[in-house]
DNA sequence: ATGGTAGACCTTCTA
């Protein structure tokens, strides 16, 4: 039997949140697994290698667990309530890139789908050596995702993008004149990726297609809803086609502690 | 127009 083959009939969720640490984020992440209950997580920024990722908790939840971590910044991982296969640490194209914002699985469930979890670089300042990788990586990501859309499989590449597409996708467009976010060239090179042939989950299904996924910690952001759309599923059509519905996670970002990104979760119906 | 907050961690970097 294929990928593509179905042997049964149901729905399955997969959503992606930037954490901004893990461990500081545990009570907050472990409530919302038990609320929400996604059946596949994408998790970004757990800034801490594998050996202190709090593993124990989230398996105690049934989730099946695989990172790909580092001291202090980066580090992303795969959350699944089905069996991971094929984990791919790590975006190919580099062998010198020691930052950890790659990490690839098959989730072997009813609905199987491949998919990976994306903290892309953020690039600032523009004038530093920080904007060059960011659009190196976002060429690489380009090259990785068209080979991966040959296998002609559900694919789902969930993440921190850390791109401000359109004006649409910000409160005030204008303050993010000259950040490496809302570049010309950060957003050329991500429209590019998109015109391989991915849909943006959000914007093809969601209740609101520009609802904001990122604010601020500072000034009352998340209160004025000042904030920037940059979390993203990316969908191969055999996604594509069985997308049902996409939401954003807004409530545990007005919790205590929150994150400064909330949870994005598309479903899937099969 | 600048500085505001958060997290990791060794005093400053990253976002």
């Amino acid at each position: 039997m294929t990928r593509l083959e179905l042997s049964h009939s149901g729905w399955m969720r997969i959503a992606t949140w930037n954490v901004n640490s893990v461990n500081a984020r545990l009570d907050l992440l472990l409530g919302w697994l038990a609320d929400v209950a996604p059946d596949v997580v994408c998790l970004q920024e757990l800034k801490c290698v594998d050996e202190k990722f709090p593993r124990e908790p989230i398996e105690a939840m049934g989730y099946n667990v695989e990172t790909h971590g580092q001291k202090s910044y980066n580090g992303v991982a795969i959350l699944s309530k089905f069996p991971l296969t094929e984990v791919q640490r790590g975006l190919p194209g580099d062998e010198d890139d020691v930052q950890a914002r790659y990490i690839e699985a098959v989730i072997e469930a009813p609905l199987p789908v491949r998919v990976a979890s994306i903290y892309l670089p953020n690039g600032n300042p523009v004038d530093s050596e920080k904007f060059p990788y960011k659009l190196a990586w976002l060429e690489r990501l380009q090259r990785h995702a068209a080979d991966l859309l040959k296998l002609e499989e559900r694919l789902v590449l969930a993440g921190d993008y850390n791109v401000i597409l359109t004006p649409q996708d910000a409160k005030t467009p204008q303050d993010w004149t000259g950040d490496a976010l809302y570049q010309p060239e950060s957003r050329a090179a991500a429209r590019a990726l998109r015109w391989l042939g991915l849909t943006d989950a959000q914007t093809a299904v969601g209740v609101d297609p520009h609802a904001f996924t990122y604010w601020d910690y500072f000034r009352g952001a998340f209160e004025r809803d000042n904030g920037i759309r940059i979390d993203h599923l990316l969908l191969s059509p055999q996604a594509a086609d069985v997308l049902e519905a996409c939401e954003v996670c807004r409530r545990e970002r007005g919790l205590e502690k929150p994150s400064d990104h909330a949870a994005v979760m598309a479903t899937f119906k099969f």
